[in-house]
DNA sequence: AATGTTGGCGCG
DNA sequence: AAAGCGCGCCAACATT
């Protein structure tokens, strides 16, 4: 797909701030980002997002080991700083990049080859190739908008990196930074490899659930298992139609056979006895899957065997990311089943275990609470303190991370704050800081939004102190500071999985079987899915959820990937959390369906 | 007809 | 007394 590749302007940049050399037209950009990669290890793409323009390098065959995303970056800063996010500088058209190929210092280093025996050498090579030369063949106006937008990313490439080292703690915001980028990289990865779904395995399990797919055309025709059930549900009802996907409807009828619900949600059926709950929450449970991941969503989402989900890194304000289209990070466990690897490949599946309660003993600095997160069943270790009853710690646990306190909890609660009163202090204060309207950072700087202008209304003191005080804004206040409270938390468990991602492919982008593997699998009969695929040969990151990422690999790489996943997460708990005792182990199993995992 | 909101539920 | 944290997506319903 080269040749159909847009020219694109790139210029070196110097080791000063904003210097760059002159601004060069090239007419194969992934030719000459590729040749980059292979002759400056180390070189760092500065561009305006990868989501914009890494896929287009990918299609071309071509990946890059670091960069600078300045869409991203300039979205950490903006929180940071209290701006808006909606004054984005003017970045340039899509194809202007930057190569900043001054060698690689200490953070800057993050995230390449790691400096281990059996890497490629990453010293700069003498023969670089530089900038090509070419003449410039694009004239006029569409020349200068990019030669302009060129010129400003260098501008804003250098302000942003000044106000990174303005940071009060700059080297935890600088690893921020190369770790998002190095995630926006992960995600473009993943988006184009695809997770390897088995269509006919997903047809088939909704078959076996809800009857055979209704008849072309037919979108909205109920699958005959959901008829049924609507009819016996109507039937124990009374005998009036009744859709089962309409509350309004759904309350009203069970208000005439004598059932009053405040609502149709499940957890709250499950409380009635009635011969119709069996068959509501199977409908329930059934038109889900239907509506969420039936055939419709197989036929949009999975094609040629994958299925591509869009990332969208950062997402999420705690710093999680977020997915576009075909829900990537809401997949039922049912249809795991129909994640099966490639002939000859396997899937490592591996997730951190306990990963929150992990970080918050990290961040805290308890030392007992450390000591017990040290290894092995986080919640099993706690557990002396409540009694011996492990499901205990973990409610004290969970409830002090979401700010919980019904049933038991308060009590468990108490118990935590006792025997571990740092690691309970530390997300008390978070609380009250967000309860009193203050952003709160994550453990590598990441800044909760500030309170909105609606929130500060409810919540302003009354002017007369014996005015009645809205109770809105008691119940406002407290709902912010749990945000708060879980937001120190899930916000940096978010910043060690990214940085787990930035330290995994590296490792995996110097995996290839050496030998014979194209070869078999092309007697495997293969060869014609290779013909379109992505390093037939190496191991693919494939999917990424929160804690758990999978790596789709020929089978013989198995081994060698599960280590990486544990150095991987090792190495992010040192970058991230420095010297703890708390270990990040990850729980890792090889299979050849997602569904046989653990 | 198009767009926005609500209730509900999938995932971590 | 009651309250969990964060998302995306669907059908139904409300509004324009």
């Amino acid at each position: 797909m080269p040749a159909g590749f847009p020219a694109g302007l790139l210029c070196e940049l110097g080791s000063d701030p904003g210097a760059a050399g002159p601004p060069v037209l090239v007419d194969d950009l992934p030719a000459t980002v590729a040749r980059y990669e292979q002759r400056v290890p180390g070189v760092r793409w500065v561009w305006p997002t990868s989501a914009g323009l890494y896929p287009a390098l990918l299609r071309a065959g071509v990946r890059v080991a670091r960069c600078h995303d300045v869409t991203l970056t300039h979205g950490l800063l903006a929180g940071r700083d209290g701006s808006s996010a909606a004054s984005a500088p003017e970045l340039p058209a899509l194809h202007a990049v930057l190569a900043d190929t001054s060698p690689p210092l200490g953070q800057a280093e993050l995230f390449g080859p790691p400096d281990e025996p059996g890497w490629p050498d990453r010293a700069p090579r003498p023969d670089h190739p530089g900038p090509p030369d070419h003449p410039d063949r694009l004239r006029g106006p569409a020349l200068e908008a990019i030669r302009t937008g060129l010129a400003n990313l260098v501008t804003v490439h250098a302000d942003q990196q000044r106000r990174i080292s303005a940071d009060a703690d700059a080297r935890r915001f600088g690893l921020l930074v190369a770790a998002e980028s190095a995630g926006g990289l992960a995600a473009a990865e993943m988006s184009f490899a695809g997770i390897p779904w088995r269509a006919d395995v997903h047809d088939e399990l909704l078959t076996g659930l809800l009857g055979a797919r209704p008849p072309g055309g037919a979108q909205f025709a109920r699958p005959r298992r959901l008829t049924e059930l609507a009819g016996q549900i109507a039937g124990q009802l009374g005998g009036r139609p009744v859709n089962p996907d309409s509350p309004a409807q759904l309350t009203r009828a069970l208000a005439a056979a004598g059932i009053r619900v405040g609502s149709t949600r499940s957890s709250e059926l499950r409380r009635i006895d009635h011969p119709v709950i069996p068959l509501l929450l199977e409908y329930k449970e059934l038109a889900r899957l239907h509506a969420a991941h039936g055939w419709a969503w197989l036929d949009t989402w999975v094609s040629g065997g994958r299925f591509r989900p869009e990332y969208v890194v950062g997402g999420v304000v705690s710093g999680r990311w977020a997915s576009r289209g075909g829900g990537a990070l809401q997949i039922p466990r049912v249809l795991r089943r129909a994640v099966v690897a490639d002939p000859g490949w396997v899937l490592v599946v591996a997730d951190a275990a306990q990963l929150e309660p992990r970080v918050l003993a990290a961040l805290a600095g308890d030392d007992a609470f450390a000591e017990a997160a040290a290894g092995g069943d986080l919640y099993a270790a706690l557990a002396d303190a409540f009694g011996g009853d492990r499901a205990k710690a973990k409610v004290a646990l969970l409830s002090a991370m979401y700010g919980g306190a019904g049933g038991e909890a308060g009590q468990l609660l108490a118990v935590l704050r006792r025997r571990f009163p740092r690691a309970a202090g530390y997300v008390e204060a978070a609380a009250r800081a967000g309860e009193e309207g203050q952003v709160v950072r994550s453990v590598l700087g990441r800044t909760c939004p500030a309170p909105s202008a609606a929130w500060r209304a409810v919540t302003e003191e009354s002017p007369t102190p014996d005015a009645p005080r809205d109770p809105g804004a008691a119940r406002a206040a407290r709902a912010r500071g749990r945000f708060t409270r879980n937001f120190v938390v899930q916000a940096s468990a978010a910043e060690w999985a990214l940085v787990l991602l930035a330290c995994l492919r590296p490792r995996l982008a110097a995996m290839t079987v050496q030998n014979g593997f194209r070869a078999a699998s092309a007697s495997r009969g293969l060869a014609d899915d290779l013909a379109g695929r992505w390093d037939p040969d190496r191991p693919h990151l494939v999917f990424f959820q929160h804690d758990e990422v999978i790596v789709h690999c020929p089978a013989p790489l198995a081994g060698l990937v599960a280590s990486a996943t544990a150095e991987a997460a090792a190495e992010a708990g040192r970058l991230v959390f420095g010297d703890t005792p708390v270990q990040f182990p990850m729980s890792t199993s090889v299979v050849g369906c997602y569904a046989d995992a653990k």
